[in-house]
DNA sequence: CGCGGAGTTGAAGCGTTTCAAACGGGGTGG
DNA sequence: CCACCCCGTTTGAAACGCTTCAACTCCGCG
């Protein structure tokens, strides 16, 4: 990897040390400035990469290192910084007032961080690292240097706005299905999914948050999870070490995410409107419930 | 309102007829052309209006009525036109491979429709129409030629997707709670919210969804929802009558929201990091979690 | 070495799901 | 105009699954 070390670029040198007021408090040694390149911000954010080796300049974008654990991101803040993960991985969550987390999603790199502030300017969740990371920053005068040098950055951004949008709706879907195995299943392979489109590896997961992590995403008892986990591994879909999981049986995995809350009453009528919007084209496979094979029907 | 009938102005009207590859099918009369303008655009999208009144030109913006049921976006069809909602309501859902409808979230005057378009060009949702509604409809060409006209519909659509953004957040946390009534009245205070910051009555909720369009965004069953609406009422928090509901006590409603999966094993020792994001600063009172008047403790 | 946290497993209570039936309103057709 | 049907909604009862409390193991760390 590059290095993140202490060679901080003179010229944003004073935007690096204003760059966000989340790190008012005591967070001294986790954050740590640094610089990364333009290129590979673009590259993270999925802008193609044949558009991006011809007008792309050779700029230098703010980069922060967070510790493991360490709180990038403060709810209340007034801050409207634009986050990039560059690398490794966070959980976003809220305290409610009994003190409880509730997690509500992970963010792996390439996803942005913060773009909920962009609007009101206070920052809506905690953001933090679960093991050692990298982010972009891109404070808005920071992104309007940018834009000017390089307008690419704009239609990424926005891209990653719509992407960060279509994520939640997957997040959604794992969390109002109805057993607590499929909730789990669902999120493996949302998990698998995310690292495949990152390049790695979709069978072997190393999971970086702990059981009461997802439990709370998935809005069960932390219980429940394990016992899913182990269900799922007695059926012969998944073999659980503690946090290494290993997708044994995709398709058994995909079968039993698929399982939904029956429809009920509405077998044959539907309303009016709801028989129109079948299916009638190839929609992007979201990871569980839409599979590259056609179903044995 | 502004006259929607067939006055379609000479200027747009080739980009109206190609507005939306959703409306490929038989949609003849479920959407009908129309023209808005920019200015009450803006005022939706939450543009300051001091800031307007000097640089907004007087643009006219496409704009699409929408019959009741009608549907409005198809999930999978080709097209990445950004809708914004300029009067009705609608219902984003999708369509389970066991005819399962999946509603993820309902939409109201001001919200993005079809931003998750925005990087694949791809719908991933259905979105229909609650009751006759009317949208703007941005295409990208759309969009770029206004953006020459008037800057400030860029940061007006950033904002907009930042909002939703936002807004996902808060759908979660209805989810993800333990009880069901629990998610019913979060369900009615993130109503009440949204009609209050649409200028509308706070405390008296027409809804424009079927029980079990509220059951499936819940994630629970139909009956569930009916059983946890009379719970509500009969411990006077809600006066409900078929489709209309009354909010007779705040307060409580709130309270009976707040109630959380408890914080089980962590009260007291938290895991080092979670311990600093207590609450440091007056956050947005997101509808139900965080009341206006201080805690009696 | 011992403490504390993470993870697993067990047992009991209870809330939700599910199946079922009944009510009511809005529509259509006789 | 009334009857009828369909559908949304409500309510009941039984079964299931999850939550909760509890005990236990394993591991890292002071």
């Amino acid at each position: 990897m590059t290095n993140l070390s202490a060679a901080v670029m003179p010229l944003h040198n004073p935007i690096i040390r204003q760059v966000d007021a989340d790190r008012s408090q005591r967070s001294a040694a986790t954050l740590v400035p640094g610089v990364g390149w333009l290129q590979e911000l673009l590259r993270l954010l999925g802008v193609t990469p044949q558009a991006t080796d011809q007008t792309v300049p050779a700029l230098h974008v703010p980069v922060l290192r967070v510790q493991s654990d360490g709180v990038l991101l403060h709810e209340g803040a007034r801050s409207s910084t634009l986050y990039v993960v560059r690398s490794g991985s966070f959980k976003c969550l809220r305290v409610q007032e009994d003190g409880y987390e509730q997690v509500l999603t992970f963010a792996q790199p390439g996803e942005l961080l913060g773009c909920e502030a962009l609007h009101a300017g206070i920052r809506q969740t905690n953001v933090i690292a679960m093991e050692v990371s990298t982010v972009y920053a891109l404070a808005a005068s920071e992104l309007r240097q940018l834009q000017q040098r390089c307008p690419l950055i704009e239609e990424a951004v926005r891209q990653g706005l719509s992407r960060q949008l279509s994520r939640t709706a997957e997040t959604a879907e794992m969390i109002v299905a109805v057993a607590s195995e499929v909730r789990l299943a669902r999120f493996i392979l949302w998990l698998s999914a995310r690292m495949a489109e990152a390049g790695q590896s979709a069978c072997r997961l190393r999971l970086r948050m702990g059981r009461r992590d997802i439990a709370s995403m998935l809005g069960v008892a932390h219980e429940t999870v394990s016992r899913s986990f182990t269900t799922l591994a007695d059926a012969g879909l998944l073999r659980v070490e503690n946090r290494d999981v290993e997708i044994l049986d995709l398709q058994g995995l995909r079968a039993r995410a698929r399982s939904t809350r029956a429809a009920q009453g509405d077998c044959g009528q539907r309303p009016a409107a709801a028989a129109q919007h079948a299916r009638h084209g190839p929609t992007l496979a979201s990871c569980w419930s839409r599979s590259a094979e056609p179903l044995p029907s």
